[in-house]
DNA sequence: CAATATTTGTTCGTATGTATG
DNA sequence: GCATACATACGAACAAATATT
């Protein structure tokens, strides 16, 4: 009687959950969520199968959890005014549209796999992490989190909160100059976070950027990973 | 008492030591890895612990599962650099993979809309199409279409017949040199066609190009369409 | 084409280690 | 030190998708 004829699994119906208790906001950004055992209790599973749940959830960045703590709220979708930053905003102008920049979150954690290498530091080394949407005519078109290596840049967290630009920002550290060292491309599915900020469906295409942005030396200081909405943005190159 | 004084955890380990096999060609792309409880054994584990492992891999993209099929080393994502002139040979040769075209189709017929406003010329004005289909090592990666303007190629029909690159066959017709004059890049989803050709699953992402290909009076000479298999590449800018 | 075996996916249970408060 | 809570690991069973006979 545990098992009827589901056809979604029982942790993705608990994710599923938990993410619209975090969207309605009734845990928001800083919360404790409930135990494990206490969800346990609440849903009537396993404890394992709440662990799948928030393992999903820490995928998609809307949780972190500390252990021997508890599991946390890492980002609310709340609309902050503030910011502009670069390279798209040219495109935008370009295309005759009018650009905007709402800053969704600045966190401090620690960093992953993908992020340690592409910042060249150790896995698990503290990062600063800018989470922003981009918006062309009030409509958003991409969603963008900046990781910046907080060793690297000592104080960059105050100083994106304190400018408008990680140009400003970088520069506040001591980056006078930076570059863009590649930009890649490549073309994924929107999950329910993407698809809740951008204000489109889960499973609808989107465009990935990731890229790198160098000091003078070479040395990486800002990792950028930018999710645009398929069918409202075309990238244009040359011409 | 199964665990000793180890600091990383067993499932790591595994995910190291397959990481490792895949690294070393042991298992090369497309392969099969050996089932769950084949490395339960192997490694004297859970089926559990290696599902951990797999789960890592599969995050990583370094392989990726079908439900009652198996876990299958996935094809690394071919590297696409994107600039002024685009090579499809020399771009995967360079990235120290073989290239391969296949021929789908060749038409003539008369040129629609878009077409015949990039290329410039009259709408109604006749085209000759290349269809065709990208590989690298053997693994489809994109599905093309090339639009020639046959007023403004004479025999471009014969020569792309004769030849098997788009590069050979605008030679052979007074094009030795062309550059992209504009790049267009968007997301889309498969459709049943694009899933067919590249070997993928209808709504799985797909990277959308759409470019112009101008001769060294800037008179364009190609219009192309091309869908590249979301996971299987990646364009790159600059760099 | 159908029946069967294989293989991964999900869910329960249990136990122990380890970091946090 | 102690209780709490997450991390890891083993074991069992069934479901669902796939492959094979």
């Amino acid at each position: 009687m545990t098992q009827g004829p589901k056809r979604t699994p029982v942790w993705q119906s608990i994710a599923n959950a938990l993410r619209g208790d975090i969207a309605e906001a009734r845990y928001v950004q800083g919360d404790k969520l409930p135990t494990e055992a206490a969800l346990s209790k609440r849903f009537g599973v396993n404890r394992h199968t709440v662990r799948h749940a928030l393992s999903q959830l820490v995928e998609e960045g809307l949780v972190h959890k500390r252990r021997g703590a508890g599991a946390f709220v890492a980002a609310r979708p709340t609309d902050y005014a503030i910011g502009k930053r670069v390279r798209f905003h040219e495109n935008l102008l370009a295309a005759g549209r009018h650009p905007e920049k709402r800053m969704l979150q600045i966190e401090t954690r620690l960093a992953d796999g993908s992020e340690a290498a592409a910042l060249q530091i150790a896995e698990g080394a503290q990062v600063c992490v800018y989470h922003g949407l981009s918006l062309a005519d009030g409509q958003p078109i991409a969603l963008f989190e900046s990781v910046f290596p907080t060793d690297r840049l000592p104080g960059i967290a105050q100083a994106l909160e304190q400018h408008r630009g990680v140009t400003d920002a970088l520069a506040d550290v001591g980056i006078i100059d930076y570059t863009r060292a590649s930009t890649r491309l490549t073309a994924v599915l929107a999950n329910q976070i993407h698809a809740m900020h951008l204000q489109l469906r889960e499973g609808d295409p989107l465009l990935k950027s990731t890229g790198v942005n160098v000091d003078g030396t070479g040395a990486p200081v800002e990792f950028g990973r930018t999710f645009f909405a398929g069918d409202r943005v075309t990238l244009t190159l040359g011409g």
